[in-house]
DNA sequence: TTGTAGGCGTTATCAA
DNA sequence: TTGATAACGCCTACAA
């Protein structure tokens, strides 16, 4: 409830009042009502003539029907929101442009909904209130709400669509991403020969979306093969803290060790750490990353890393909005298209 | 307009319609016009007991009021649009963070529009429809607008805020920002002994957003020093191309060359291909960044960069909401407090 | 201190 | 083929 002292008047007085349906509807000669249906389509059962007429009423005029009156009519509105998991995720644009491209096709609006640092619960409010206060077409979700959340949202008579629900498959497709991208970071190390594997979380940021979930992949492929279970360790973001997280997991170990990190910044920060010290990679330890934009390719070494492809990443949700909607299914994919795939550099 | 088919009913049937002020009025045994009095803060004017009826009534229903309803009533709904620029933007979260941390304090709900690659037209169409739409309480812009459009969204009666407006100053405060990076990275460039610069755009995204002030800013300093002026290249971020067009610009070149980057991923990229040519940094090549993330400081060489301080360049924004909507000042910021700085890393 | 009534812009229903 | 009319949920003068 806006404290809000009305905003000082800014611009010139004529303060344009934007046209309504009623002025299309006078300036067109016809009645509201007609306005309604020649602009949501229903032009077959009309004079081509009076068509014509509402339209160019509507384009003369600005016209853009507000978004409150027809919600209010209708019950729900035209926005979709995107939610975006607290991540540092490089593209948030292309992800936006793929979405909203399909959404935007079939006339909804996308609206952004950034999850705020705080805590999970407040978030989850903030979100909450978010929707029950647009009453929203629908709700995409890119895999950081639980499977609770996205229960009670669909509860409150919104479609939701995530990695989790719209693949239709079972509560796991979404955890299965960043698990399979732990399992594979795994795989690739073991096969290299690491006996010993841990894994590298970025400092201050453990709870990051996902860092669970991956690093439960990598223990996962440990425990099948019998290997240790690993341990973690977080890694700050600074060539000293680096060097001295390094240092620290090292300490102690003969054998060459294996190193999952949540992201490329991570483990780019651990190769010139390890470099700095000494530390032989990869023939000491190996460090493998998770592909977050290009840092780790224009690096030398070359960053070993794990790349998730977008595309087909997304066109479970794609294809969810498609279902939904009814709108035109993404492009399929070619089978070998793979979500997941080993970027191979030269530090594991 | 959507073509929608209803989506598919998909959670169990008890679909509850979401309270309203009415439910709310009946389960206190008070009017509609009490409850919306007193959910609006008119609390003095009623007796303390019914205040409380009505809150207590309120939160069991987990009652929300609907935007639309509001919104229609209002003719402007509680929502600001936080107008994200096409740019990669490795810090939306925080930026996102500080300042819906403001505006919610004040009962608004941010909502993020991130503008998409398409033609800038195309873009601006959508943000007007979805301002026309939503008739937002606020506009933030962060600096992507362009001076016509932010008028024009003013004129729309919607208050804008952004760098450009919201500090009061001409039309030149945001220019200024990206001019003046440019600026500090040719100063320095030429403190450090290089006669001669050019500018490295990132591959395909040479009309990203700032870019072009920001090497104005760098020809502003060379023409003022009697250098000549910049040329500019594009720069793959990938360690070939890198080379490539690293080797390109220096074809011929005698004397020390300093190069102003329109980011860290530029930068570094150039950084690895200049030592993989034998070309030595910061000797032979002068290299300095955009600080955009930890990257640029996490590798060997560390790089020399410029940075811009969100806290500091987001304060202008921050101030402006607060005169806008009556909120709270933000937290007076030391005097010197530099809004950009250069980092000094081994590259310059 | 509280309630009544009218209107905000759109859509759906039904009558003309 | 069109046009009245009644919701939708909320806010606010004004009346009680």
């Amino acid at each position: 409830m806006p404290t809000a002292g009305r905003p000082t008047d800014t611009a010139a007085g004529d303060r344009a009042r934007s046209a309504t349906s009623a002025d299309v509807a006078r300036h067109a000669g016809v009645s509201r009502a007609t306005v309604s249906h020649v602009l949501n389509g229903q032009v077959e059962r009309f004079l081509p003539e009076t068509v014509d007429k509402v339209r160019q009423a509507a384009a003369e005029l600005g016209y853009v029907r507000s978004a409150a009156g027809r919600a209010l009519a209708m019950g729900r509105s035209d926005f979709v929101i995107l939610v975006a998991p607290p991540t540092t995720l490089t593209n948030l644009q292309d992800i936006v442009d793929l979405v909203s491209g399909d959404l935007e096709k079939l006339g909804f609006t996308v609206v952004v909904h950034v999850s705020r640092a705080e805590s999970a619960q407040v978030t989850s409010t903030r979100l909450h209130n978010l929707v029950e206060a647009l009453r929203p077409a629908g709700l995409v979700d890119l895999g950081s709400l639980s499977e609770d959340e996205l229960l009670k949202f669909q509860h409150t008579g919104c479609p939701v669509i995530s990695p989790t629900i719209g693949t239709g498959g079972p509560r796991t497709a979404r955890d299965d991403l960043n698990a399979s991208i732990g399992r594979v970071q795994a795989r690739h190390l073991h096969r290299r020969g690491y006996r010993e594997i841990v894994y590298a979380f970025e400092a201050g940021h453990r709870d990051a979306t996902w860092g669970r979930e991956r690093m439960g992949g990598v223990m996962d492929v440990c425990e099948r093969r019998g290997l240790t279970k690993p341990a973690y360790f977080d890694v700050p973001l600074e060539p000293g803290g680096a060097r001295a997280a390094l240092a620290a997991v090292l300490r102690g170990r003969v054998t060459p060790l294996g190193i999952a990190c949540y992201s490329d910044e991570v483990a780019v920060a651990l190769v010139f750490g390890a470099a700095s010290t000494g530390v032989h990679v990869p023939r000491d330890v190996g460090i493998i990353g998770t592909y977050s934009g290009p840092v780790g390719q224009i690096v030398s070494p070359r960053l070993t890393s794990v790349y998730v492809d977008l595309r087909v990443s997304l066109s479970g949700i794609r294809t969810a909005i498609a279902e939904t909607y009814g709108g035109i299914l993404p492009p399929v994919l070619p089978a070998e298209a793979r979500v997941i795939s080993v970027v191979e550099g030269e530090t594991a």
